[in-house]
DNA sequence: GTAATAGTGTCTATAAGACAGTATCCG
DNA sequence: CGGATACTGTCTTATAGACACTATTAC
């Protein structure tokens, strides 16, 4: 941080402003769903964006990504939030020179989405049309962020137990297993998957309880464990 | 990217400074090691820290990022260079607000480290003392970047070709081994180290040539491949 | 030749995938 | 009972690790 000409002027740096975006990733009705908002001001008016806001100035960009999910997207109690990268070319904004620090979260299933203060619209657009003729068009350089957020998801589900974050509290094995399809997108066999799970390290622990109700044998119930690396991995194929 | 009260107003957003910080890693006499300089200025005059600058308002973070190398560490043509993450906290610089975006480097060699602007000395530090007694006191939040650049690091070799960028163009599967043991710390199997390698597709693409002027039998030599993942990665024990 | 380093072959233990079979619910 | 869903067992195949062995250099 050997920074040429600093001190205590600000003018002697060049302002940016800096936001965050969020990716508010969920399964809603068996499908792997990312929450985009509609434009109604320029630039890209009535084109869909990602959620998010300016960082206030005295407040962490975690705390910035959490606020934002609450008042954009009605989100609270969020667990699993994290970084996925920061996009700051220069003309990504056509107003101004802005760093966006994009976030991922994960919840188990959204409230009815409500618009935030300057969107149109908001609702959950299923993950594979994005960036198709059949998605929406995107604003900003949202596209590039949003491929770059869909395969971080997709490689983390590997090595970590992300997929529980899509769960609630309480689920069962085939629950989990059909997070990991809905993701994926592939079908994985039951058997097999039952038993990598239960085989890997602190992935999920049994409640002792099982869910009834529904025809079939009735499946236990799960919650997830404190292992934050599956040894071994879950592999796609 | 719904925000609140932008404009064209640039009083209307909270102004940040935005830097770009570098942790180059290199493999230097057989460890793995990171380049930091000294400070000479306040805050934090006399501890070490990760070279690094502001971001001018016109060029992108990876020009930034690119640029900083070159003046503060004398790396130039640098192929792999990458986000780490992005830091923000409010009170992490004591002068103003800075958000820094940390990128990683990797260098097959290092020219003698040369001080940049304002360090007072530059040197290599071997990564296994850092956090501990035996090394440096870090400034800022360094020292929790550097934790999480050296485990990303360590991660990354698993299932991305990236030991290839700590050698040379040309390099032989005991030198690539070589890489993996200093980062990793571990002694790993020569024979099947060399088969998994070769028996991953476009990991690497031999030469045709083999290095000699050594006793023993002669290595043959490789260039990387075009795979940006390791299928099957290999697996850190 | 000897010492040193690179590379091959092979055996064994472990894990992954396919899939038959069993358990337990709803109606 | 029949259909549906959850779970267990087992067989086969692929992969990983240990390590004996062969190849080719410098001296």
């Amino acid at each position: 941080m050997t920074r040429t000409p600093p001190g205590y002027d600000p003018s002697a740096y060049p302002p940016f402003a800096v936001t965050v975006d969020l990716l508010v990733f969920t399964i809603h009705d068996g499908t792997f769903s990312l929450l985009l908002v509609e434009r109604d001001a320029e630039p890209f008016a009535g084109r869909w964006a990602l959620p998010g806001g300016f960082v206030q100035i005295d407040e962490s960009l975690d705390h910035a990504a959490r606020r934002e999910l609450a008042e954009e997207a009605g989100v609270t109690g969020v667990e699993v939030l994290e970084q996925l990268a920061t996009y700051g070319d220069p003309d990504r904004d056509p107003r101004m020179r802005v760093v966006s620090v994009a976030h991922l979260a994960f919840v188990p299933e959204l409230p009815a989405p409500t618009a935030g203060t300057d969107a149109a619209d908001a609702r959950l657009w299923p993950v594979d049309v994005l960036g198709t003729r059949r998605g929406p068009k995107l604003a900003f350089d949202h596209a590039r962020i949003v491929a770059d957020g869909v395969e971080r998801v997709r490689a983390k589900l590997e090595y970590t137990p992300l997929a529980t974050a899509f769960c609630a509290e309480e689920f069962t094995i085939p629950e989990l297993r059909a997070v990991y399809e809905a993701v994926w997108g592939v079908e994985l066999d039951a058997p097999n998957f039952q038993r990598k799970v239960l085989g890997t390290d602190g992935f999920v622990v049994p409640t002792g309880t099982e869910r009834t109700g529904a025809p079939g044998r009735p499946a236990r119930l799960y919650r997830r464990g404190d292992a934050t690396l599956l040894q071994p991995p879950l592999r796609r194929v």
